[in-house]
DNA sequence: GCCAACGTTGGC
DNA sequence: GCCAACGTTGGC
């Protein structure tokens, strides 16, 4: 069981795109990064827990919850010519890309960015690190509960 | 829109 | 296997 922090761009998938899917469930396709593509390959299993988190936006920040439903399998897109995330050197013998499946949970309020930057708790964090882009990293149970504890007070209780 | 940081590609 | 060039990410 472990925790991670998957980042999307809202106006691709937003927590709310989530939670209108057919069983609240998408395939997270279209990573082309191996070092996330290794963490849904050797990593992610049915049960882990997601902070989903809205980038490349006015507001970037931790806006909901996700759940691992599946486990990872070839990312169907690699093999599409007509996809943006075709792949030509991938073949089905040997897949290069694969994708986990997430479940919507919830959503909560947004915790920016600049509000996670604030805690001394969560300066190791991945995300918070100058020049970190990948989409996919693994949050430490500590950094985990320490965020969802922040979530579960009022906000005008953790904002100076 | 800017730009720093980083990953990937490809010539050698 | 090096490394320059290029493309992408993502906060601001």
């Amino acid at each position: 069981m472990r925790y991670w922090l998957i980042k999307s761009e809202p106006y691709k998938i937003s927590i709310d795109d989530l939670a209108a899917m057919p069983e609240q469930t998408t395939a997270w396709f279209g990573i082309r990064n191996y070092q996330s593509r290794n963490f849904m390959r050797n990593q992610m299993s049915p049960g882990d827990s997601v902070f989903f988190y809205h980038s490349c936006c006015a507001q970037p920040g931790i806006v909901g919850i996700a759940k691992v439903t599946q486990a990872a399998y070839p990312d169907a897109t690699q093999f599409d010519p007509s996809s943006r995330y075709f792949d030509a050197k991938a073949t089905e013998q040997n897949p290069r890309w694969f994708n986990i499946e997430i479940t919507y949970v919830k959503k909560t309020r947004l915790l920016t960015i600049k509000e996670l930057r604030r805690y001394p708790e969560l300066i190791r964090m991945r995300i918070l690190q100058q020049g970190n882009r990948l989409s996919i990293t693994p949050i430490d149970p500590t950094e985990w509960k320490f965020i969802l504890n922040i979530l579960e007070k009022p906000i005008t209780q953790v904002i100076k």
